[in-house]
DNA sequence: TTGTACGCGTTATCAA
DNA sequence: TTGATAACGCGTACAA
């Protein structure tokens, strides 16, 4: 029978005859240190089966080379490409990453970003709940410095780091993008309060009608009550039962424009010609869907890489006095079958 | 400018004239203490800003309530949805989960493998690397009474927890499946090493076309070097350009089901009537590609929840002379649109 | 019901 | 270049 027993450096000290703290230091190549006395200690280390203990040396040291990652869920290949940029960056500087999902719940963040404290993590990359309006739940590492960054989904109120896309911008330069293709009445869903990204694609598809000239009409604009394909299809289907249908959707996701597309071609409604249909995020459904649904890009890995980057560099930092500045990843239009005409 | 100092039970025990011991007992609702000290307590640690330090708890009671998460990619919608099963299961019980990415390297398992002992997770949830081939690094977690858990991709001689789906079974089921809608000459692609799940589903294809009196063609089995979509393209041009093609294919994967079909439509040629496919995995594009994607439902999130529940379990049992059980899960073939004739 | 005192394994400070 | 020793914040026998 086994008995285990934790080899520490107390141990090696011991059986070498040096002090814990030369141990210490050995295992880490301080310059101090001999480099004989490194070999020999690195070498009965690994022979007494020696593993350091993290926890012990994080509440000494007070760094936990741990990145907490609050998210509203995992499964959205959006959000999934994220954690993988942020994991891999953090990955290369010997830090880990530690997820959480709020499942858009404004409760469960508030809990969970508790639980990322009391870890005493060295950073936080959170992309918030749908539901979230109010954010103090963020200021406990506000006051101690901890390195915050705000992703995606990002307060409006709340001096931190943020790491976005132009909402806006993408909005407007997908309806714009119908609108080249020649559609007059082009159709949005929305969903979400006014503090969401989509309020702000919403604003972008406003703002490009009205620079084309185009009325905006009331019955175009579709408010979902959640991102789904079937709630998608009932706004599909009450936009194609108009008097006058829509020329043109612009779904601020990939999962409603396939939807519409689907539902166009269940009615006999040809896409791009009768209805031109363009999504966003690109995700993988959207590169399979017969046509193919022209999207905007959502650069998810560069933006969780961007994120764990900015946490890292901060750390590195003097930590006072940081400008918390927003940084804007690029979007594009990918342009497929589904809106060209 | 505030200075930030940390609360501590001692500041806490300062204030009240109390002993620590007192309030690390009242701060959990011990028995032993009274409602009216435990009341107290609370309040002046509310009051005081206390926020409890998981890192010194977990060095001292020797417990992290982390569960560690080792996996070849999370981009994958089958990982993607395992990791919230885990996570799902982890927080409802208290527990954190960490991630790691293996990016199917045997080298990078290695390596992450012993940063999660460093950290001393409680229990650690696994699916192989593709490279994997020993697995003698997950012994330090057998010797500590770490809990254990292998998923979906697990070794074959390793003693411990396993957490998977009958691939044989789930082979012979889509190749049957096929056999019963007419089929008589069934390609397969398939991937990896004579350990992976990839051979099992192969074996099973085998099975079944033996099983019902199908010789197997040799120029019928295609083998992969990776799953992507251009890998199965190229595969479906061969399978077509063949003298006497096939007409069904069991792909053990949806992303090559999907690329097979679009070959086929691509080449005119018809599925599901000249050719049958099925996939595996039933992935979100298997029910957008047109015609849909059979294919063969695989439990991802069950078989996370499943995996942190085992070691949940574990966790609270004696810890000794366990039984290192495997876990089956349920597979179904999904029937639709591209085998349906 | 509460208090005393020590240890978890490491790092940091100061001294040698 | 190395050593002695005190923290880090908490939990837990054991005593009161």
């Amino acid at each position: 029978m086994k008995e285990h027993v934790e080899v520490t450096i107390y141990d090696i000290a011991e059986k070498l005859n040096l002090a814990t703290s030369t141990i210490s230091r050995a295992l880490k190549d301080h310059h101090s240190i001999s480099k004989k006395t490194i070999e020999k200690v690195k070498k009965t280390a690994k022979e007494m089966g020696y593993r350091p203990n993290n926890l012990a040396a994080s509440l000494r040291s007070k760094k936990t080379k741990t990145i907490g990652v609050l998210l509203p869920t995992i499964t959205q290949p959006f959000l999934s490409s994220l954690i993988s940029g942020i994991e891999i960056a953090s990955q290369k500087a010997g830090y880990n990453v530690i997820i959480m999902q709020s499942h858009d719940s404004y409760e469960e963040e508030v809990n969970l970003t508790q639980s990322l404290y009391n870890n005493r993590v060295s950073g936080v990359i959170c992309s918030l709940a749908m539901q979230t309006q109010n954010t103090d739940h963020f200021q406990v590492f506000m006051d101690n410095n901890t390195p915050l960054v705000f992703v995606d989904r990002v307060p409006k109120h709340f001096s931190t780091f943020r790491v976005v896309i132009d909402n806006f911008a993408a909005g407007y330069k997908a309806t714009n993008h119908l609108i080249s293709q020649g559609c007059k009445r082009i159709a949005h869903l929305t969903v979400g309060s006014e503090f969401s990204i989509y309020h702000e694609r919403k604003m972008g598809y406003l703002a490009a009608l009205k620079d084309a000239g185009l009325t905006f009409e009331d019955e175009l604009l579709v408010r979902l009550k959640e991102v789904t394909y079937e709630e998608a299809e009932k706004a599909a289907n009450k936009l194609l039962d108009l008097k006058n249908p829509p020329d043109g959707v612009f779904t601020p996701g990939d999962i409603l424009g396939v939807s519409v597309i689907q539902c166009a071609k269940k009615r006999g409604v040809k896409v791009p010609n009768a209805l031109a249909v363009i999504g966003f995020n690109n995700d993988p459904i959207s590169n399979i869907i017969d046509p193919n649904l022209s999207t905007i890009t959502h650069p998810a890995e560069k933006m969780g890489k961007a994120s764990a980057e900015i946490i890292l560099k901060s750390l590195k930092s003097s930590k006072k006095d940081e400008v918390k500045e927003i940084t804007f990843l690029n979007t594009e239009v990918l342009v497929r079958e589904s809106s060209l005409r």
